[in-house]
DNA sequence: TCGTAGACTTGCGAAG
DNA sequence: ATTTCGCAAGTCTACG
């Protein structure tokens, strides 16, 4: 799931919920989805709330960390005492009372929309399980790519992901993304902006779509953009993340709208993001999906033309 | 060094 | 209706 939009709204909504909390307990359901010693957190507050592109860092005081990457299909989601069922929440949501928050005082929920967003939880899917002073915070995962992982706060930066991760967009000039792009000039331009040591954040959703919003075939390659065509790039995936940043949460608050409808996000935000066969909303010819480094990809062939 | 295919893993929905 | 199969919002590794 989890583009670097949606892991920004887990953030911010996991601040208002546990930041200053001290962990109780934790419980690791799959042994391949909690890496290091969990003991070292118990009794620990949580200090801080970092993101780092998709990558969530939890900080406690004693000089720990914990990093959790969801990758495909991880979830965070947070329970107050009492409310383990979910139906409440559920209830909430289908009432209409979520307006554009994403949470109410007592829930939380984000990552890949599945039904344990509202359902009771722990669940078949839930990898760890997190006892805070205020209530639970869920791990769950349907695959078991994501993963947390315990390590000294000092040793974050160090951390193979980190380390490589480029700058986010809003951080990076046009000279720096040039440069960046400059590596892989033979390559494709789509897998090139998916790579996180290139530009941090994009995912195949908002690469799609700030391909779509530049102008730019998924298929062209990357040494052949012009100057003008990088920026514009540049410019558009600022653009589509942070407009998903400032919907208020776009997988969740959009998803439950829908009555456990999966994709209203899309539905409703996206220009060609799973819109195949449906008209480009700039020129009206039909949007196109094609497989492009292995990757389902989507794009409007008018708008984004392979050869100049 | 660079580039792509494969692996990891589970469940869903389309196809037959 | 039941079974099969391709595919999925991510990243690392292996191999040419």
């Amino acid at each position: 799931m989890p583009e670097l939009p949606e892991v920004e709204t887990i953030r911010r909504g996991l601040d208002q919920f546990i930041l200053r909390k001290h962990v109780q307990t934790v419980q690791v359901f799959c042994d391949k989805s909690f890496i290091g010693p969990k003991e070292v957190i118990f009794g620990q507050e949580i200090i801080a709330i970092r993101r780092f592109g998709k990558a969530l860092i939890f900080d406690f005081s004693n000089g720990v960390s914990m990093m959790v990457h969801l990758r495909m299909t991880g979830q965070l989601i947070f329970r107050a005492f009492g409310e383990e069922s979910g139906k409440d929440y559920r209830e909430m949501i289908e009432a209409g009372d979520f307006k554009t928050s994403l949470y109410d005082e007592k829930s939380f929920a984000g990552g890949h929309p599945t039904d344990s967003f509202f359902s009771e939880l722990p669940n078949k899917q839930t990898r760890v399980l997190f006892t805070l002073e205020n209530g639970t915070l869920y791990f769950n995962d349907q695959r078991k790519f994501g993963f947390c992982k315990v390590l000294e706060t000092s040793e974050v930066m160090q951390d193979s992901f980190i380390k490589k991760l480029a700058k986010e967009p809003w951080q990076m000039s046009v000279a720096e993304f040039s440069k960046n792009l400059a590596r892989h000039k033979n390559a494709e331009i789509k897998p090139t902006i998916l790579d996180q040591t290139v530009i941090a954040g994009l995912g195949n959703i908002y690469a799609d779509e700030a391909l779509f919003l530049a102008k730019i075939h998924p298929e062209r390659l990357t040494g052949s953009l012009s100057e003008t065509e990088i920026s514009d790039l540049l410019e558009a995936a600022k653009s589509v993340m942070q407009a998903s940043i400032d919907s208020g949460g776009s997988t969740m608050a959009t998803y439950v709208k829908a009555d456990g409808t999966r994709g209203d996000y899309l539905q409703k935000f996206a220009q060609v993001f799973r819109r195949e066969g449906e008209p480009c909303n700039r020129c009206g010819t039909e949007i196109i999906k094609i497989k492009v480094a292995g990757r389902g990809t989507h794009l409007c062939p008018h708008c984004q033309k392979k050869i100049l």
